[in-house]
RNA sequence: GGCGCGCUCGUCUAGAGGCCUAGGACACAGCCCUCUCAAGGCUGGUACACGGGUUCGAAUCCCGUGCGCGCUGCCA
């Protein structure tokens, strides 16, 4: 098998020639593209089946063939020789590099074997090197932003960000009954809120709308004819299906390597249909016109299109346009190993959004799916990631999803943020549970006292509601332990007296007369504060009480212990 | 079933033949700090799926096996 696969047994030699031959490639792509009357008979980049294609018989005979089925130049004849030949290192290090997969990768996707024999001038690589990048995420409305769209939609989103490019969104609502407002909606929500601005396509409009597939028949019926006049299309009970060449096409990945699929056996690759009865589109038609109409220079998607995508090269053969660069991500699976789906928690954008997760840290989160900045760093800005991001750092593994892990991570961004996105971040939630903090200047040091402590924004308005509200309820557990302890109530009539008189009215001050008092009691400090805490708070857990006394104000405090007293005393 | 992809602590990962008695992080356990809860600091346990091969030397390269996942639609 290893023969067959030409990005890892791809001989070291051909790799120097590479970027040229794609430069060559693409600039020929690009004027076959503009020119409309272009119809080839066979594509020039077509991958050449006398060379690599198997018989229909050579599914077992392939993954067997190692022995002889590769071609003379490739590693594993070498290794034979080298063998029983003295080593150089040089020969070493290039034979390492031409059998090691992953790097081999990234040489072999440049490589377009045929289009060594187009006439494009060498003079097209400035040409390449320019091209700007045109990635593009693109959901189906299913009525959420699933996590793994999300991660997709981040990695396209970093790619563009990276090199400069345009970074599209366009629904694949392949038909009218599909496209659903609401469920767009929740789409365009979660992006936003990750930060994953696009721009262009939908609700943004740009030179290659429209960005609904429900919108774009016409252009497919287009394509559709350019097919049906070359012979490519047939009809099946009232389906068009697209005939299949009946070749080896390789797959040239920039995460998975090259990759050939045969695709020789109609029973095992069926032609595959490309328009129903009813006239609605099959996605993967549609798909490829509109990433050809949309000159996408990346295709970056989930690893569940990987099989499907000989299926497309296929089509983008058949129109006569050099298919884009792939990148298929690693899934994301649940803790148990299974496909993450709908209803699996932490399956939706959406449930971090009502979760009270900061933004930048689930996007973090994500980012560390599958990619790593590979020294050790974990939390860092969207910036440096957006500078350091690579396609081909990406890894080929599916990963798990580590829900304590996110949430880690999302106490640490809330505990190093500032505090005014802090207090951006927190409001909706304050704002939900009803307290009426009056100006946001009487909530910030309220914030700022417990911002260190909180987990997950909803957990906020149960940190400071206390601040806000004289007539908070009391926790029984927390009563009981406190304030139903032998003198705890006395305790606090002892203390409040003390506070009458305490100045100033500071959290070092209060540190201090608390600990004095307990050294004249002869008790230990905590034997003050925790019926304190109780008194003034209702629980028994809280921020720093010194801190929190000191902006409670005298007055508040010495109320909530006399309240307190009464309550409790009877 | 066929085809494809993958397999390093429970999880995310570092690892490009010697730097690896395998590093970091989350989680877990213990200790320290401490007014509570956190945070923070320190310490600890846990991993190269298995078997062959190549090599002086393999987590790393090759082959096989196993397991997982994906695709195999007139879903996307």
């Amino acid at each position: 098998m290893s023969g067959a696969r030409t990005g890892r047994g791809r001989p070291p030699c051909t790799s120097s020639t590479s970027t040229d031959t794609k430069a060559s490639c693409r600039a020929t792509a690009e004027r076959l593209f503009m020119s409309a009357a272009y119809c080839p008979g066979r594509t020039p980049w077509a991958t050449k089946t006398s060379a690599t294609k198997l018989s229909s018989k050579s599914t077992a005979a392939r993954s067997k063939a190692s022995p002889t089925s590769p071609p003379p130049s490739t590693a594993r004849p070498a290794s034979s020789t080298a063998s029983s030949s003295p080593r150089t290192p040089a020969s070493s290090s290039s034979m390492s590099r031409a059998a090691r997969p992953r790097k081999s990768a990234s040489n072999a996707i440049t490589a377009f074997p045929r289009c060594a024999n187009s006439t494009a001038p060498n003079s097209a690589r400035p040409f390449f090197m320019s091209s700007p990048v045109r990635v593009r995420f693109a959901p189906s409305p299913t009525g959420f932003l699933h996590v793994g769209g999300a991660r997709t939609a981040l990695f396209n989103w970093l790619h563009a960000r990276h090199t400069g490019g345009t970074f599209v969104l366009r629904i694949e609502d392949t038909d009218r009954e599909r496209h659903n407002e609401e469920a767009v909606r929740a789409i365009y929500q979660g992006l936003r809120w990750l930060g994953l601005d696009w721009d262009e396509g939908a609700e943004k409009g740009g030179d290659y709308g429209p960005y609904y597939q429900s919108e774009r028949g016409p252009i497919y019926e287009r394509y559709l004819k350019i097919l049906q006049d070359k012979g490519m299309i047939y009809e099946d009970s009232g389906a068009l299906r697209f005939r299949s060449p009946r070749e080896t096409v390789t797959v040239h990945d920039e995460v998975c390597g090259s990759i050939p699929f045969d695709l020789s056996n109609p029973g095992t690759h069926p032609d595959m249909t490309v328009r129903r009865p009813d006239g609605s589109w099959i996605f993967h038609f549609v798909n490829v016109v509109d990433d050809i109409e949309m000159k996408m220079t990346h295709v970056i998607r989930g690893e569940d299109h990987l099989s499907n995508t000989p299926k497309h090269v296929e089509l983008y053969q058949a129109f006569g346009v050099e298919p884009p660069k792939f990148a298929h991500l690693p899934l994301i699976l649940n803790p148990d190993g299974s496909k993450m789906s709908k209803r699996d928690t932490g399956a939706s954008v959406q449930s971090y959004i009502e979760q009270g997760y900061a933004p930048e840290a689930v996007r973090n989160y994500l980012c560390l799916l599958g990619w790593s900045p590979k020294d050790n760093r974990e939390i860092l800005p969207i910036e440096e990631i957006i500078n350091i991001f690579e396609l081909k750092n990406i890894n080929r593994r599916s990963a798990g999803f580590d829900l304590d892990k996110c949430f880690w991570m999302n106490g640490q961004y809330l505990i190093q943020m500032p505090l005014e996105r802090f207090a951006d971040l927190s409001v909706p939630f304050i704002d939900q549970a009803g307290i009426n903090f009056g100006t946001r200047e009487a909530l910030l040091p309220a914030l700022a006292l417990v911002k260190e402590k909180v987990k997950h924004l909803t957990d906020v308005p149960g940190w400071i509601e206390f601040f806000f509200n004289d007539d908070y309820a009391y926790d029984e557990a927390s009563v009981e332990k406190a304030l139903r302890a032998d003198g705890a109530l006395e305790r606090l009539h002892v203390l409040g007296d003390r506070l009458t008189r305490l100045e100033p009215w500071t959290a070092e001050s209060l540190e201090s007369a608390f600990k004095d008092l307990a050294t004249t009691l002869g008790i230990k400090t905590a034997a003050l504060v925790h019926p304190v805490r109780v008194a003034t708070t209702g629980r028994s857990v809280g921020p720093s009480l010194y801190h929190l006394l000191e902006l409670l104000g005298r007055d508040r405090v010495l109320q909530r212990l006399t309240r307190t007293r009464e309550k409790f005393t009877a």
